[in-house]
DNA sequence: CGAATTTAATAGTATTACTATCAATAATGC
DNA sequence: GCATTATTGATAGTAATACTATTAAATTCG
């Protein structure tokens, strides 16, 4: 079976990580160690430590560790945006396309054997807890520039499309993805750990399915769909 | 004119800061440095130069800046929640009670006369750039234990109230508010330094009402109202 | 008033997030 | 095959952060 591999804006990096042994090895266990650890509890030292590298060694590819979140939550957004791409190719019903990427945004990642170096399983957990640090900083705006948020803004785009599609009178087509967006991951979150903000279940699953049936009615509730 | 206290959660604070001059002084600085250097960039090193004191005395009042941000947001959302009951008092019908709490959630801060020590609009800045990071933690499960998320939850809980009273069929009260008040920053962050992510205009005041809209808008169709 | 307790100031520690330097090794070009 | 260049590794070092321990000063209370 082919292997792919997504194209990450070059500057989220020093050095790209998907053209070397030891950048993969980076790649792959900072998503276990951040899944493990969070984000606050990992360093580049730990890092270099399970890999056998050393820190500098680890500098080179990534400017500093909040650069490396960007670039795991860049890679996160492009590939999810390919798998909406994929699932609803050929499909013509707007509202049909909607509902597949609703599913695929809210469902739990199963790995995917196209990207071998890459647990998405493990990214989709670090998604729901880290991804709001990359843009809630003091330096978003110089972030931003460098495009680090280009593949969220660009799935955004590609809901909101599908929404616009079944009603273009909608005014808030983007807000309203965004939302859900955020939302999606929030939830999961709630559910787990602050369940009296949500009606969510914890469990096998559970939430997922939940979560898709909340925000899908809520969605075309509010597009009149 | 009155002056009021919150009778904030003891376990959120080693001493009380509402107690002391030096307390008071903590509170106050540190809303104004946050709002300014971001949580990333502020640090009791900073904030006792700022009023003179030293790193030793502030961790006297508070265990941790982690502790201190949990305790700024209780604050908040227990500042809120009794905005929402002052201003819905007397109101009998739920839907106009659900639309001034919204209203409330949403718009731009004032400064209270009746809590001179607090800042409330730099202090909304704060929530909108750093609250999620008071639960977004490996650690929010003691956290939680110690009730440092009760005043959000009960603001949830109260606002869900409203929802339910106009529509005791729909099931995702819980999940539909706390969206809502995710939302309530998320998009204002969004519509000034990721305004691809939102259709809301960022200047003054339009993003607040453009938001109002968007979301009782959004909470009205989908409870079938 | 004097003992007990609280509060403040000083200094110190472990860790973090990097940076710099230089040697060793591997890949590439002619 | 050998020189050039790029890459990695090893070591060390720095400034800042997040806290802690100790001691000194002030305050409270019987």
């Amino acid at each position: 079976m082919a292997t792919l591999r997504l194209q990450i804006n070059e500057k989220l990096f020093l050095r790209d990580p998907q053209e070397t042994v030891l950048g993969r090895k980076i790649i792959q266990s900072s998503i276990k160690m951040i899944d493990e650890l969070g984000l606050e509890g990992f360093t580049f030292k730990k890092l270099s430590a399970e890999i056998q590298s050393t820190e500098a060694s680890i500098y080179r590819y990534f400017e500093s560790k909040h650069k490396l979140l960007i670039y795991l939550m860049a890679w996160y957004w492009n590939w999810l945006e390919y798998q909406i791409d994929f699932a609803t190719n050929n499909i013509k019903d707007p509202q049909e396309r909607l509902a597949i990427a609703m599913k695929m945004i809210t469902e739990v990642n199963v790995n995917d054997d196209y990207f071998p170096d890459i647990d998405e399983t493990a990214l989709q957990r670090i998604v729901i807890y880290e991804s709001d640090k990359a843009y809630l900083t003091k330096h978003v705006d110089d972030d931003n520039k460098d495009g680090s948020f280009l593949g969220y803004k660009s799935l955004c785009e590609k809901v909101a499309s599908f929404i616009k599609e079944i009603n273009p009178n909608y005014d808030y087509a983007h807000a309203l993805t965004s939302t859900c967006l955020e939302a999606s991951h929030q939830q999961i979150f709630f559910s787990r750990h602050l369940p009296r903000l949500t009606e969510h279940q914890y469990k096998e699953g559970k939430v997922h399915e939940d979560n898709y049936n909340f925000l899908m009615d809520m969605i075309l509730k509010t597009i009149d769909a």
